[in-house]
DNA sequence: CGTGGGTTTGATCCGCATCAACGCAGGTGG
DNA sequence: CCACCTGCGTTGATGCGGATCAAACCCACG
């Protein structure tokens, strides 16, 4: 799965394009799409070659979010998969009672939908305003029919996604709240572009409780952490939405 | 990946078998080994026709082991994959200081060592003893190059398996100590035959402090919850290895 | 019969949750 | 432009669930 519209290109009228038929004269455009795509080396695009975009183009269509807009319901018949293209999503599981875990959070070139029965895992909603890209089910699977390699990419996107929801259950079972933050503090950095300067920085869109939600602890508890982080030296808080990393050797010590 | 030898045939010679070329005169009786194999149904065995099972025979391996033996080490590079025939196997990590977190627990029909990257995942270690079939890394490369069903069914016990791991992140970062020990007791119970008096009941071959490391928990908690479970007559321990479930809508509710 | 690992039970401790209050920023309406 | 409101973040006080420590018990085993 996967594809997207380049940042830079004029939006796509987000309205109800799903339902759209391959209409014969927009392949030339439509091909354009997914070339000029920012997520066309990531996810599930990057395994098709340029000749075969016309076939991914025609069975995705982009849509614009605004932040907090649920996407897809835990449970619900899983009728299509997504791409992320900009912004951020949280993907989570509800328990009765209303008590959320969030399984993880979906940045450009991630894909999410993937379902191992017929419902959803779990509800993914943006965290930001978020562009996103939806593949219908059966196109997916035609897609897999007729490019091996799309097959091939899916499952390594999968195992490299059990692995990751296996550091996290190693996160969960294990670890003290100083010792989850530090991780998770770690595991953005290695993600993301350092600050002009050089030194590491990890951005944080989403509000203090996602990330309790993340990491099993109450925000009360992730605030306590991060200014005792600050205040051994190994963190700076720039904004309430971003973070230095001042000493990674550190964060290190204490993950 | 998967394949593996009746419980009723005899025993392969388990030394070194992997280093042997396919020899020819073989073929017939290392195609009856697959096609008579307890786990012919499952895991990736599954995926292949009859006609195909020669080429599975030939490049799998099945092994005998004690309890309480390590298969593969977390780090160590991957260089195969292996298939549950009989027994139990614990999978999990080790953090620097030795506190473990058991991801999984494998039985009959599982397949193990399927790594992301260059190097296992976890440690791997028989419960009790088992057999399981070896297959090389390369071999499985070839199955799935050379049959496309291996890879599909490849990609769905993958998703299956993050699917699992993400409920087991919810009740890591979510559940009381309660809620973890009954929904642990129920998803056993799914899994396994009910007692020939038709109720319910769970078989557990690991030692407790295994069982509470996989739930993120101490062995002296699960010792309580269990004798709480018991006196709210949800369960009854019959052995110290099998409990008879009594309500399993008390369980649920628990859960 | 003695030994040692796994299990159970009891007593105590601690890390994080919970409860409560306040500061602050952004949005709204006057 | 300002008063008000609302939601997020922070800080402090307190409580509780499960960890830790310690000891007895129960078998399986030699």
């Amino acid at each position: 799965m996967t594809f997207s519209v380049a940042a830079t290109t004029a939006a796509v009228p987000p309205s109800i394009p799903a339902a759209m038929p391959a209409a014969q004269p927009q392949v030339a455009a439509v091909t354009g799409r997914c070339a000029g795509c920012s997520a066309r080396s990531k996810g599930l695009c990057a395994a098709l070659t340029a000749g075969e975009l016309p076939d991914l183009s025609a069975s995705s269509r982009p849509l614009d979010l605004l932040s907090a807009t649920p996407v897809v319901m835990e449970g619900e018949e899983a009728e299509a998969v997504f791409t992320v293209m900009s912004g951020m999503l949280k993907l989570y599981k509800t328990l009765p009672d209303g008590r959320q875990q969030i399984t993880g959070f979906a940045t450009a070139g991630d894909v999410f939908g993937l379902a191992a029965g017929q419902g959803y895992a779990y509800t993914a909603e943006t965290v930001t305003a978020s562009t996103i890209c939806r593949m219908p089910r059966a196109a997916l699977r035609r897609m897999m029919e007729r490019h091996p390699a799309v097959q091939g990419r899916l499952l390594a996107m999968t195992s490299v996604e059990l692995s990751a929801a296996q550091d996290q259950i190693l996160l969960l079972g294990c670890k003290t709240a100083v010792e989850r933050v530090s991780s998770f503090l770690l595991a953005l950095s290695r993600r993301s572009r350092p600050l002009p300067d050089g030194t590491p920085s990890v951005f944080l869109p989403m509000p203090k409780v996602d990330i309790g939600a993340y990491l099993g602890l109450r925000p009360e508890t992730l605030s306590r952490v991060l200014r005792k982080l600050e205040e051994a030296g190994a963190i700076t808080r720039l904004t309430n939405d971003r973070i230095r990393i001042e000493n990674p050797a550190a964060l290190e010590a204490a993950a």
